[in-house]
RNA sequence: GCCCGGAUGGCGAAAUUGGUAAACGUUGCGGUCUCAGAAGCCGUUGUAGCAAUACUUGAGAGUUCGAGUCUCUCUUCGGGCACCA
């Protein structure tokens, strides 16, 4: 064996070891285990970059680390297999998706076992097999069959549910559930099953329900939250809008609490914690209600009335609430007015009317009912007499007469319409038709109308009850339930015209223009919960209805959102916190004294804030409070590659599938695409065995299979359980979870989600799946930019010379980049004139050169100077043809796609270059099959480790690849002689220096991987090697000690040494070296002598000498003395074994 | 707007957690070996200066005997959240 072959040593020990099974974890051991997992690829076709090994390569540093410590490593890898791509590639081609992730597993499989990684294959889990989505489905059946008692804290059988629905009906249970009316025991007996189980739903842990959901038409499916960033779709980026849809959701709400404490109980880096608190968003406040003036419904109230304004009818002994009290004068008025110029047809009929003329009924006229006039009003019959004039055929007043009479009908009134016409013409019918109707209708009997529900508040959910006082409005969401019920008929057309418009702007457009502010007064006033002061009602859309109550009392001197929206429409800004400028923003910080605020005057905001509540609670206000911001997950994909949910319907109950005839698996179908009826793509599934039961047809998403992948790398092949207690029980949760932050709130929450659950339902012991998180970094890829001038040079080429001047149109013109500076530049500065030229000269011959080639032409006439503006595209070249930025022309005009390209350069072709994101579309992704091919898996493993901290973001550069691999190639010479290249150790025992080496590399090595710097340790590595052959070290002692070392990054070379050392086993089995800080004590130390912290000069001491006397050892020489210039010190410091600092 | 994390030679970066800034690698330059190249090997490479020496961790202030490290203000670059009341 003579240098370092690497390709052939990698290839023989990758086959050593998958024959002897060399990282097979065993379930059954009474050694300590240790669980290391990556996040699970999804196999596209683009196959692995040099980018994603990144993780795999720490994770299994550590998991071959831990077998050196004697640990039982579980170190697994399998694919995350169902997903978007491959299916939208079946739309494209009518490949199944089966076959092309087949073969995407095929080459990832490949290109990781390149890598040489110690993963144990006999555990490898794919979601997209039977045998895994089996129980896939039963976990979604189990959440099904569950509900959150949010009094034990936990999920619970919805059997005990039905249990206490049967004693005492819902009153007594507090669950995380949808609204649902209150019944009691013998209501629930009395309920269909339908009505049952429709009540159910809302408290199941996976329910169908109907909600707005992110719709996305490009792929034909919805999306949960996390799949949606501005507002388009995170695959693909498509546009994504908001649509009601029934659909299958988890109730991972109900675990918003659980899911932001448990972030106290794990080892997760600050921003990935951050960033799932910011998802939960958790909020505390309280709530309150802010009263109507008088209850808008019940209208008829006998005796007396506790709040409004009431007029009494004393001859029937009634007392009639007929107004809101906010309006109640101003309408007053407006009656009054009508009395006095009534129309000469309301006239004809009140002077037939008065004194119970008719029928002997009492008419008033002009008279307020509710928030309108009516013409003539009888309360005993409940009924209206309008006389509407020509005014009333136009368009917006049908609207709101039609709003009006809907109104007075839901208030128990019947209306009857006369037009002037009529009663002009035919007095009598109209009399006549008035009689009958009063035979005909019963006396309005006295006890209150059951119509309407009653409306006496709107409630809010505020953080800030301290700036109660500096309520000025209320803004009611555009969806909110009662925006149709308090609308004033004079905003009804103008409210109903806005609601419209919100509801049809787009997530997008909402997200594009936070900036307009849009809203519409309700004409509504609700009243000041303490100064009892007439507050306006608004709508707006910066409101969202799905957070807290869907409304918010506005202090816009506080909030800056209510302050746009304040300015905006020019309404009050009342100032109740000391501290910032109101007339030129909100001054929102929680900080400052209260003012203007009756009770709360001159206290802090945080006393004011607990002072309201308790004051808000006692008045029966409202109550403390907490809103998180978690929404419910959005499960149900109208797609066909997923999991099938496993439910079916009967007569529209949907029904849980019997966990034996689990797995449902997919059907084959012709297209992958929806039906013509818009059903989902498994609805064309003809012989689909499920057919005879109406099964549910959409799949889950994508994060269903990776929520609980990590449990069944414990157990794969159990088909009994999803994973064997005994498994669970020794495995427990994962060690260490290696993978991008690209899922910080997707997969993370979702699988801590399912984690938690499953320890509810006695499945798991553990509360928290994950429990020390890395987030590796990005490796970006460096692109090489070719600025395309096509554009510019077009007034070039604009003829062929010939007679015809037929125009030849221009392939992609790409120019060097300094060329394009020159040019551009040139074009705009007299400095650049010369070169400017020169580089036209340069364009000028490029063309003809290039005419010549591709149009056959000799002569070609070239325009005028091209204008001053420079038009040009960016474009990728592929980083193939490219080295050091310089591009090789040959071979690029060999490649097809540039066969005819022309490149205009001096003498050679410069790229500009720019770091982005590594991807197949920018032409700059590096596979790392090729860097195995040149330098060998490991200085691969080795250099990606060297590039810098594990979790910072990167550019790939080859730039130091060779340095590693020539450390690589040192190490290797340390266990040969020069002479001839043989293996050659020596026995002899190892001196203190080299011992010394040693030991500190050890410490080193221990520490860095204990701390995932393995940057570091690479580097400690190169020292070690260094000093050894500075040493001329061959000591087998030494050298043997430190290939373990090495071993977990450059698991190849240092199995292949130990073998030469005479070894017969796999060097995995060595013991990791023990750290002996004898070796590196030192007796002294090369003291720096400071003055003023400044580091002058250098004295030796022994370590065990004296401070004072090493004091005055510093003092006394003669160096000091020249920075002393003659003064006495004021103060010396000396620090044992680390520094002096002579104070002057 | 809010929340996190950065900023150190030409480049990737290191710094025992307050104690000699720039380890390790790369690049460049010089040398050695060689018919020549590759590969090795040796020297050198923060800035200014011939030098002794002085200065230097985005900017400014502060705490300290001593600050890349702690505090405050600002500049700037990443990342996350974003009408969440």
């Amino acid at each position: 064996m003579a240098s370092y072959h690497f390709n052939t040593i990698e290839k023989n020990w990758r086959e050593y070891w998958a024959k002897h099974e060399t990282f097979k974890a065993v379930n059954d051991t009474s050694l300590p285990k240790y669980y290391v997992l990556d996040m699970f690829p999804y196999p596209s076709g683009a196959g692995l970059h040099v980018g994603h090994p990144l993780g795999y390569i720490a994770s299994d540093i550590v998991s071959r680390y831990k077998r050196h410590n004697g640990f039982n490593v579980l170190h697994p890898m399998g694919y995350d297999s169902f997903g978007l791509p491959a299916e939208q590639y079946a739309i494209q081609t009518g490949q199944h998706p089966a076959i092309t992730t087949e073969e995407n597993i095929k080459r990832y499989r490949e290109q990781l076992d390149n890598l040489g990684f110690s993963f144990d294959w006999s555990r490898e889990v794919r979601t997209t097999n039977p045998d895994y989505y089996k129980w896939t489905q039963w976990i979604f059946l189990q959440l099904f069959k569950s509900w959150y008692n949010n009094a034990s804290g936990k999920a619970e059988s919805i059997e005990t549910l039905l249990k206490e629905f049967e004693a005492s009906g819902n009153a007594k249970v507090n669950a995380a559930c949808e609204e649902t009316a209150l019944f009691d025991a013998s209501q629930w007996k009395g309920f269909t099953e339908k009505e049952k189980e429709e009540i159910l739903l809302n408290y199941r842990l996976a329910f169908l329900s109907e909600a707005m959901v992110n719709w996305c038409p490009e792929l034909g499916t919805v999306l949960a939250n996390d799949e949606v960033k501005d507002g388009v779709s995170e695959r693909g980026g498509y546009p994504v809008e908001r649509k009601l849809m029934t659909q299958w959701s988890l109730r991972i709400s109900a675990y918003a609490e659980r899911l932001l404490q448990g972030l106290d109980t794990i080892e997760w880096s600050d921003s990935i914690k951050e960033a799932q608190r910011n998802w939960i968003g958790k909020s505390e406040g309280t709530s309150l209600k802010f009263l109507f003036s008088s209850p808008l419904s019940p209208l008829h109230v006998r005796g007396k009335v506790a709040s409004g304004v009431a007029e009494e009818d004393e001859e029937n002994d009634l007392w009639f609430v007929t107004g809101d009290k906010a309006i109640y004068f101003k309408l007053k008025e407006f009656a009054r007015e009508n009395r006095r110029n009534h129309t000469a047809e309301e006239d004809i009929i009140w002077q037939k009317v008065r004194n119970r003329q008719l029928e002997n009924v009492k008419f008033r006229r002009q008279h307020i009912i509710d928030r309108f006039i009516a013409d003539f009003v009888s309360f005993e019959y409940s009924l209206i007499v309008e006389i509407d004039g020509l005014i009333h055929n136009l368009p917006d007043h049908i609207i709101s007469d039609e709003a009006r009479t809907a109104r007075l009908n839901e208030l128990g009134f019947t209306v009857v319409r006369f037009t002037n016409k009529e009663v002009n013409t035919d007095l009598k019918s109209v009399l006549s038709r008035l009689s009958d109707i009063i035979k005909n209708t019963k006396t309005a009997s006295t006890s209150p109308t059951e119509k309407g529900q009653e409306i006496e508040a709107i409630e809010v959910f505020t953080t800030r009850p301290d700036t109660i006082f500096g309520v000025s409005f209320l803004t009611l969401a555009p969806e909110h339930a009662l925006v149709s019920r308090i609308t004033t008929p004079e905003y009804k057309a103008a409210v109903d015209t806005y609601v419209t418009t919100s509801k049809n702007r787009s997530e997008r457009e909402r997200m594009a223009d936070v900036k307009t502010i849009s809203g519409q007064f309700t004409g509504a006033y609700a009243e000041h919960p303490f100064t009892k002061a007439p507050i306006p009602v608004w709508i707006g859309d910066y409101v969202l209805a799905g957070y807290g109550t869907g409304a918010v009392m506005a202090v816009p001197a506080h909030d800056s959102r209510d302050y746009a929206f304040a300015k905006h429409f020019n309404l009050p800004i009342p100032e109740v916190v000391e501290g910032g400028n109101i007339a030129i923003e909100s001054y929102d910080a929680k900080e400052g004294k209260l003012i203007n605020s009756d009770f709360l005057n001159g206290l802090e905001v945080k006393a004011a804030i607990k002072k309201a509540i308790a004051k808000i609670e006692e008045e029966g206000l409202g109550k403390g409070k907490t809103n998180y911001r978690l929404r419910d997950a959005v499960f149900g994909r109208q797609r066909y590659w997923g999991e099938p949910i496993p439910i079916y319907y009967k007569d529209g109950i949907a029904y849980p599938i019997d966990e034996k005839d689990l797995p449902i698996t997919l059907p084959e179908i012709d297209k992958f695409l929806p039906t013509e009826t818009g059903e989902p793509p498994l609805a064309r599934a003809t012989n689909w065995k499920y057919n005879s039961r109406e099964i549910e047809k959409t799949t889950m998403p994508g994060w269903a299979g990776s929520s609980w992948y990590y449990l069944r790398y414990m157990d794969p092949h159990n088909d009994q359980e999803f994973a064997s207690k005994t498994a669970i029980n020794y495995w427990q949760n994962i060690d260490l979870y290696v993978g991008g932050s690209e899922h910080a709130v997707g997969h993370l929450l979702y699988s801590r989600f399912w984690c938690k659950f499953l320890k509810d339902i006695g499945k798991v012991p553990f509360e928290e799946p994950f429990k020390k998180l890395v987030n590796q970094g990005m490796i970006q890829g460096m692109s090489s930019i070719g600025v395309n001038v096509a554009q510019t040079l077009k007034p070039y080429v604009i003829s062929d010379g010939s007679a015809n001047n037929e125009v030849l149109s221009l392939p992609n013109i790409y120019i060097s980049i300094e060329l394009f500076k020159i040019y551009s530049l040139g074009m705009n500065e007299n400095e650049y004139v010369d070169e400017y030229y020169k580089v036209v000269k340069i364009i000028e011959n490029k063309l003809v050169e290039a005419s010549k080639k591709l149009f056959g032409r000799e002569k070609i006439s070239l325009g005028t100077t091209p204008s001053n503006t420079v038009f040009s595209t960016r474009h990728n070249i592929p980083i193939e043809f490219v080295e050091n930025n310089i591009l090789n022309i040959e071979r690029i005009t060999g490649d097809v796609q540039f066969k005819d390209a022309i490149f205009i350069y001096d003498q050679e072709f410069i790229c500009d270059t720019q770091v982005e994101k590594m991807s197949k579309s920018k032409r700059n992704v590096v596979n790392p099959d090729d860097i195995c091919k040149q330098f060998g898996a490991d200085t691969l493993r080795l250099y990606e480790m060297f590039l810098g901290p594990l979790q910072d973001a990167k550019p790939w550069s080859t730039q130091g690849i060779e340095g590693v691999h020539r450390f690589l190639k040192k190490t290797w010479r340390l266990f040969h002689n020069n002479v001839d290249e043989d293996f050659e150790l020596s026995d002899e025992a190892a001196t203190k220096a080299e011992l010394k080496t040693l030991h500190k590399t050890i410490k080193k090595a221990t520490e860095d991987i204990e701390n995932f710097s393995f940057n570091t340790s690479v580097s400690a590595f190169m020292v070690c090697v260094n000093e050894l052959q500075d040493l001329k070290c061959n000591k087998r002692e030494i050298l043997e000690s430190f290939i373990i070392l090495l071993s977990p990054y450059a698991p190849h070379i240092c199995e292949e040494l130990w073998k030469l050392c005479g070894h017969t086993e796999s060097i995995e089995r060595a013991t990791w070296p023990t750290f002996n800080a004898e070796y590196l004590i030192e007796n002294e130390f090369n003291y720096p002598i400071s003055f003023n912290g400044k580091v002058r000069f250098n004295l030796n001491f022994a370590l065990d000498k004296d401070i004072k006397e090493v004091e005055q050892a510093v003092l006394a020489n003669e160096q000091t003395q020249k920075y002393l210039e003659g003064k006495a010190p004021k103060k010396v410091i000396v620090v044992k074994g680390r520094i002096v600092n002579v104070v002057l």
